[in-house]
DNA sequence: AAGTCTGTCAACCGCAAAGTA
DNA sequence: GTACTTTGCGGTTGACAGACT
């Protein structure tokens, strides 16, 4: 039977967007909300499809999204987290907020695959990822496998605790201020070390403004898009939702997490309120109406990563091995 | 100055999972 | 349970800019 076209080949305009098209896809979203991508063509009369909108919008319009130079500490998560979860962006991106999947795809493919491989110039691949990689021609042992996984999921754990200390929250901005999303010109403003935003972002900022206040129609939420797009704010919030894609990611960690490490559900779901007070309460509010309910799933992975990285106090140097020293190297 | 090479990044494509009727 | 639709993800491509010859 075969798949049909997601849209119409002969219609569908391809190729770099145009400052108008951005505007007319991010005032349709900011009154209908994310989501439903199908229907935005139609309704906006944009000739684009709904695959290219949905892309649009996810790296590149909506709010958040941070540009430009990747910090230590992003790289440093990259570099670990690409170990412990394989080329899965978008899990990764999770984890750095402001970073879209596909950003973090093209730095780790256009300079960090290339920098890890220059400095280890021994192994095949490169990657710490490859490290694991039963593909590689000549098998590690498997003490000598597990001996670098403990090794890197230490360094891992390192990079984590460093990146998500508040101190360091990613260059995050201030997010003291009454709306998240009010202005992201002000964004800016309060964090003018880091954040190099898209050309147009001031733009679409000012047309967003005013869009946390007024938030898209509840008719919208039957998609949980608005979820997905959202969801690296979620997360940093401490209430990613029970989302397919939030719940994918949550379980994909924690999965890996109990894995490596035998947690089980006597862990204490509850403290995650260090990400949460920063938070606006119309944000809170907005995420809430948006997601579902359960919130308990959703908060699984920053309260494993809390343990996690509590638990990594514990650990005695004496188990860092020398190959520690080698990664260690690698900044 | 002109041509070529290289790196970057936005966007596309195809597949698979999730959702729906 | 099945067929179909929609969405999300990861790999890949191609346009562009800057560096180099």
């Amino acid at each position: 039977m075969g798949r049909p076209p997601c849209c119409d080949k002969e219609v569908v305009k391809k190729g770099p967007w145009t400052p108008e098209e951005d505007i007319i896809l991010v005032s349709y979203i900011q009154e209908h909300g994310p989501g439903n991508w199908r229907a935005v063509p139609t309704n906006t009369g944009l000739s684009r499809c709904s695959k290219s909108c949905r892309l649009r919008w996810a790296n590149y319009l909506r709010p958040g999204i941070k540009r430009g130079n990747f910090t230590e500490q992003e790289e440093k998560m990259i570099i670990h987290l690409q170990a412990l979860l394989g080329n899965r962006w978008a899990a990764i991106a999770s984890y750095l907020p402001q970073r879209t999947d596909n950003d973090i795809k093209n730095y780790w493919n256009t300079y960090l695959k290339k920098r890890l491989k220059k400095l280890e110039p021994g192994s095949e691949g490169g990657s710490l990822g490859n490290v694991y990689n039963s593909s590689t021609s000549k098998p590690i042992p498997r003490g000598q496998w597990e001996r670098r996984l403990q090794t890197d999921i230490h360094m891992a754990k390192k990079a984590l605790s460093e990146a998500l200390s508040p101190n360091k929250i990613l260059s995050l901005p201030e997010q003291n201020d009454s709306n998240l999303y009010n202005d992201i010109g002000s964004i800016k403003q309060t964090n003018p070390n880091s954040v190099c935003y898209a050309s147009s972002a001031d733009n679409i900022a000012r047309l967003l403004k005013g869009w946390m206040k007024n938030p898209p129609n509840k008719a919208s939420s039957k998609s949980n898009s608005i979820v997905s797009t959202q969801n690296s704010f979620n997360n940093f919030a401490g209430i990613e939702s029970a989302s397919s894609e939030g719940k994918t990611n949550s379980v994909d960690l924690s999965e890996t997490f109990e894995s490596l490490f035998g947690y089980n559900d006597s862990l204490d779901y509850s403290s995650n309120s260090e990400f949460s007070p920063s938070l606006s309460p119309e944000a809170s509010t907005f995420f809430q109406d948006e997601t579902k309910p359960s919130t308990s799933i959703a908060e699984i992975p920053f309260s494993l990563l809390e343990k996690w990285l509590l638990d990594d106090i514990k650990i005695s140097c004496s188990d860092v091995t020398s190959s520690v020293d080698d990664h260690a190297t690698l900044f």
